[in-house]
DNA sequence: CAGTGGTCTAGACCACATC
DNA sequence: ATGTGGTCTAGACCACTGG
C-alpha cells in the first residue's frame, strides 16, 4: 500500500518529489539547520521524517551531492561541504595550475582592504544599489615565493561587515573558508569570464613582470544558495610559469 | 527469488554491477553496435538481455548520460550522442562567448590543409611516436565575418587518411561532426589549458589586431572513447569582443 | 492506444566505519 | 555488533511521444 504523500500534496506543481524534498535540504541549509562539516541525519531518518521512501530522500541527496553541497562518505554518513577542510578537492575554485605540475596550494598575501562605495559595473553583477557599501580586498597569490596572481575582490558590505586586513591576515585557510566561518557566506558556485589583457605598470611591478606583458585576467562572479551573487573579483594571472586548465565533456 | 548475476560471476573484480554495465556498454558504442543518433535497446530489452533489473541498466545509463555519451528522451528512447545535431548544447566545446551576448555560431574558414610528420612536444600529447605521420589543418572562426579565433589543428594521419581541405571545405557542420561522420571520430572530452600570449606579425594580420596585442592562447588535447587522445590544437584567440567562459562549482 | 523513459516504493543484502 | 551509505531487485504508476 502506497503511504499518503504529503510533499506532493502540499506542492500543486508537478515537480517530483526527490526534486521538492531537494529544494526543502538546501533551505535547511540556508537555515543553517546543519553547519557546514557537519553531518546531516542518515537517509532512513529524513525518510521518515518527510514520509518519502530512502529512495527518493536518495535521489534528492544525490542530487545535491553533484552540486557540491553535501559530501557523501560510505559508512560515515552525509555531510555538509564546507571549505575549511578541502585538502581533497583543493582546487574546486581554482584553475590556474603551475607548467610544471608541482601544484601546492599558493599563499595569500593581502595587500589592502578598504570600505567604500561600490563601483558602479560592479554593482550590477552584485545585484547592488549604486552606490552601496562595499568592501574592497587587493591581494597576491604566490607560489613558492613568486607572485603569479593578482586578486582584486569586490564584496557587498552588508554581508562583509566588520571585514579588516588584520582579520583576514590573522585567519588560516582559504579566503572561501574565511567567509564561511567568519561571516557565514558560503560559496557554492561561480562563473569566469577570461580575457587577454596588457599588464600596466604597477601590475607589472607587483607580478614581477615586463610593462605590456600579456596576462590572462579572470572575471568570476561568485554565487551561494540560490543563486545569489556575493563576490565580485578580477584575477590578473601571469602565465610564464602557469595556466588556466579546464575540462570539457 | 534473486536471479542469477553472470555479470557479477565473469567478474573477479569488486566493482558494481551497474559499473560492469557501463562498461560493456561503452564497449557497444567503440564496437560501432549502435551510430550515433540512433537509439539504443530500451531499458527492459537491455535488463533482459544482460540479467539483470531495469534500475541497474538505469544507473548504467544514467552514468553515461552525465558523461554526454547519450542523450536521454522521455517517451522516446536513449540515443547514442551525436555532434551532427546538436543545435542543443552547440557550446559544449566551444567555450568563446561574445561580450555583446549575441550567440550564434561562428563560420569555419579553412586556411590550408597540410600532410606531414607530428611535431615534436605534440607527438607526446597525441600518443604517437616521433616522425609518425600527421595532418595539420588551420583554419579561422569568424562571428559576424569578423576573425576571431585562429586554430591550428593536429590529427593523426592514421585515424584521418584521406582528409583534405576539399573535404572540410565540402563539409556542411562543425568540425567534430565531420570527424564523426567521415571517419567515425567520435569526440567525448577535452582538456584545456589557457595562457596569454602577444600576437606574432602574421597572427595579427589574420586576427585584424596590432602585433603584440595580448590574446588568449587556447591548448586543447581531445579525447574519444576510453581517454585515447585523438587531437591536439592551440586556437589563439582576440579578446577584444569576445572571452572564454566557465561555470564552476 | 502502446511503448518509452521517469518516479516512487519496499525490502534485501553488501561494504565501510566505528565502537 | 551496530549504523551508515551503496547496490540490486521487483513492481507499480506517471509523463511524454507518436501512430
Amino acid at each position: 500500500m502506497p503511504k499518503p504523500r504529503p510533499l506532493r500534496a502540499a506542492a500543486p506543481s508537478f515537480q517530483p518529489l526527490y526534486l521538492q524534498l531537494r529544494d526543502l535540504l538546501v533551505a535547511s541549509l540556508e537555515a543553517d539547520e546543519w553547519r557546514p562539516g557537519e553531518a546531516i541525519p542518515s537517509e532512513t531518518e529524513l525518510a521518515s521524517r518527510f514520509g518519502v521512501s530512502q529512495g527518493t530522500v536518495r535521489k534528492a541527496i544525490a542530487a545535491l551531492a553533484a552540486d557540491n553541497l553535501l559530501v557523501r562518505r560510505q559508512g560515515k554518513g552525509t555531510f555538509v561541504a564546507t571549505h575549511t577542510e578541502e585538502h581533497a578537492s583543493m582546487f574546486r575554485f581554482l584553475r590556474i595550475r603551475r607548467k610544471d605540475g608541482r601544484d601546492e596550494y599558493p599563499a595569500s598575501r593581502i595587500i589592502d582592504v578598504r570600505q567604500g562605495r561600490v563601483p558602479t559595473g560592479i554593482a550590477r553583477h552584485l545585484g547592488l544599489r549604486p552606490g552601496s557599501a562595499a568592501i574592497r580586498v587587493r591581494r597576491v597569490l604566490e607560489y613558492a615565493g613568486e607572485p603569479a596572481v593578482l586578486d582584486e575582490i569586490v564584496l557587498p558590505g552588508t554581508l562583509f561587515r566588520g571585514l579588516t586586513k588584520a582579520k583576514v591576515d590573522a585567519y588560516r585557510g582559504s579566503l572561501y573558508s574565511f567567509f564561511e566561518t567568519q561571516f557565514g557566506v558560503r560559496i557554492v558556485r561561480a562563473r569566469e569570464q577570461v580575457t587577454a589583457v596588457p599588464a600596466d605598470t604597477a601590475v607589472a611591478a607587483i607580478l614581477r613582470v615586463r610593462p605590456g606583458e600579456p596576462l590572462l585576467a579572470v572575471d568570476r562572479v561568485t554565487y551561494t544558495y540560490g543563486g545569489r551573487p556575493v563576490e565580485w573579483r578580477r584575477g590578473l594571472c601571469t602565465t610564464r610559469r602557469h595556466f588556466y586548465s579546464n575540462e570539457l565533456s
